[in-house]
DNA sequence: AGCATTTGACCAAG
DNA sequence: CTTGGTCAAATGCT
């Protein structure tokens, strides 16, 4: 996934595409008064579009971010943004930037522990085609894939339990994703988590599902934890679980902020799916939708700008 | 009852 | 021998 979210030849097309994500944006942002100055707009309406657009806005802003991030020329940031998830090509000792950069984010355990990896990443004759990656996230068990915990470790030099996950459709699929999340020993709040994917899904069901525009977004098109972030951000309007004032106060979208309530191993396995016990994805409610449209003239920029947006990761 | 999670034991690489 | 990764029986949940 990693490998091909940097490839060179897709340098043109990623600029493309954050010139695109930026126009979204931009138009997003100058629009977004139009839609508060519909006097026939019902409060709730009114506070609906606002927070939709808010969120809207956020994901376009962390998408931007970490496109940019992942542009193969500069080298990438050694301390991850703690609000978005930041994808690192890992465990690929030809390759010299990414040993670098896990050098800088890795304990002397840590790379130990890679060079003693038995798992499938370096097995065969497939040596320079790593299937392992980095993922760095605030969100470690909502990434779009279904997970079983297999196992849970106490790992040396750090303060937290390791858990092991593996794909839930292993048997049925014969998939071998697995992963381990590991939560960084750094203050942050939200606690920030290194999550470690070994091997691409190869389940039908592990393939990412956005039905806003009946989009299916294979793994390489864009990481999992920003899809399932930028389409939080786009969840249904019309849900709302949270009371606005909460919504207003709330500084990151649900998908973003703490599962379940901690990071403590006893409570994070409880939430390892994405149909979490906290928050399953929201589904958007097209009828909703297109009665906001009709009855809401301003839902027409709205939706034609989250199409756009949608476009775009399309795209990407 | 069936499924998922927990957790101690085991395996294998360094 | 140490330790990361995995296994599988026990346990818990729905």
């Amino acid at each position: 996934m990693a490998a091909a979210w940097c490839m060179p030849a897709a340098a043109d097309e990623r600029e493309r595409a954050v010139a695109e994500v930026a126009q979204v944006y931009e138009r997003i942002k100058i629009q977004q008064p139009l839609l508060q100055v519909h006097h026939h707009y019902s409060s709730s309406h009114q506070q609906l579009a606002q927070s939709l657009l808010s969120d809207a806005l956020r994901a376009l802003n962390v998408a931007l971010s970490v496109m940019k991030q992942q542009r193969p020329s500069p080298a990438p940031a050694t301390t991850p943004p703690v609000t978005s998830s930041v994808v690192v090509k890992a465990e690929s000792p030809r390759s010299p930037s990414a040993s670098a950069d896990n050098e800088a984010i890795a304990t002397p355990t840590e790379r130990r522990a890679k060079k003693r990896s038995r798992s499938s990443v370096m097995e065969g004759n497939n040596k320079t085609s790593s299937s392992s990656w980095v993922d760095f996230t605030t969100v470690p068990y909502e990434d779009g894939y279904e997970w079983r915990k297999y196992g849970e470790k106490k790992i040396n030099g750090t303060s937290y339990t390791r858990s092991y996950f593996r794909c839930t459709y292993k048997d049925d699929a014969g998939c071998l994703a697995t992963k381990h999340v590991q939560q960084k020993d750094s203050s942050s709040d939200p606690p920030v988590f290194q999550v470690t994917y070994n091997n691409k899904h190869t389940c039908n069901n592990g393939k990412l599902i956005l039905p806003f525009m009946n989009i299916k977004l294979e793994p390489p098109v864009l990481p999992p934890a920003l899809a399932v972030q930028a389409y939080s951000a786009l969840h249904d309007p019309f849900d709302q679980t949270m009371p606005p004032s909460q919504q207003e106060s709330s500084s990151l979208p649900v998908s973003m902020q703490q599962p379940c309530g901690g990071a403590t191993s006893s409570t994070t396995s409880s939430c390892i799916s994405g149909e979490s016990c906290c928050d399953e994805y929201p589904v958007l409610n097209m009828a909703h939708m297109a009665a906001a449209v009709e009855a809401s003239p301003g839902y027409d920029l709205l939706y034609e700008e989250l199409s756009l947006l949608c476009d775009s990761f399309k795209f990407y």
